[in-house]
DNA sequence: CCGATGCATCGAGGACTGTCAATGAGTGAG
DNA sequence: CTCACTCATTGACAGTCCTCGATGCATCGG
């Protein structure tokens, strides 16, 4: 039903990747290279990264929390947890449907982290 | 004179970025997932990012290590200790003469680090 | 209603990381 | 040779993050 949306302390969608087009254009400012090192630090954990491709290589492009505990190997409230921080991140979006939260990648978010190295 | 090569405990050569195509394709094995984390660690500090843009923009491509200490605004080990770790994972490298140590980037590397993220 | 299921939150402990002052190693000038 | 300069290394401290067990909050079945 609602879309679990969450809303981090610094939205994502005003810091690191929308500021920015390349890291190597210009000297990159102190406040966009601290909103960048925080998308980045986002990625920068294995487990967050197996969800990130379990959820863009599920059956139905999404997942339910229930069938990515196994796979990762960590406990559900971990999961939880890592999931919470892809969602701050616009890197994932959950969708509430009765009992289960399913969860899908958002792939423009992706795209754009990609441009910054280029 | 010398090429200033540093390796870790995980030669970036075998590690994270030169194993997987793209993160999306397929469900990510654990040790890749950690080697790839590692990698996108090195990027998760706003100091190394600058450092990053510091040396892609400086005239000659390159740039010692005193004349990047006053624009990041960190003690000049601190510095010295965030060159080691992109110089490890091979995002720049390290030329000395005389008494100077010069660095520069490996666009190269930063390449493909972002088609992980395709 | 009542119990079971799915998921989020809380609190704590353990490991890792960024930072600096102090120190060491190598180089060039005088 | 000696001093000044550039950079790397060491050791220590504070902050952050990952992890889990315990708990709380919905939802559905009977």
């Amino acid at each position: 039903m609602s879309e679990l949306v969450r809303t981090g302390a610094t939205p994502v969608s005003e810091a690191g990747v929308d500021c920015c087009p390349t890291v190597l254009a210009s000297p990159l400012p102190e406040d966009h290279a601290v909103a960048l090192a925080g998308d980045f630090a986002v990625l920068a954990d294995p487990v967050r990264l197996r969800l990130l491709s379990l959820l863009a290589s599920a059956t139905a492009g999404e997942a339910c929390v229930c069938d990515l505990v196994e796979p990762v190997g960590r406990s559900q409230p971990t999961v939880s947890h890592h999931l919470r921080v892809l969602s701050e991140a616009g890197l994932v979006v959950g969708e509430k449907r009765g009992r289960w939260v399913w969860y899908r990648t958002v792939p423009e978010r992706l795209t754009r982290l990609r441009q910054v190295l280029a």
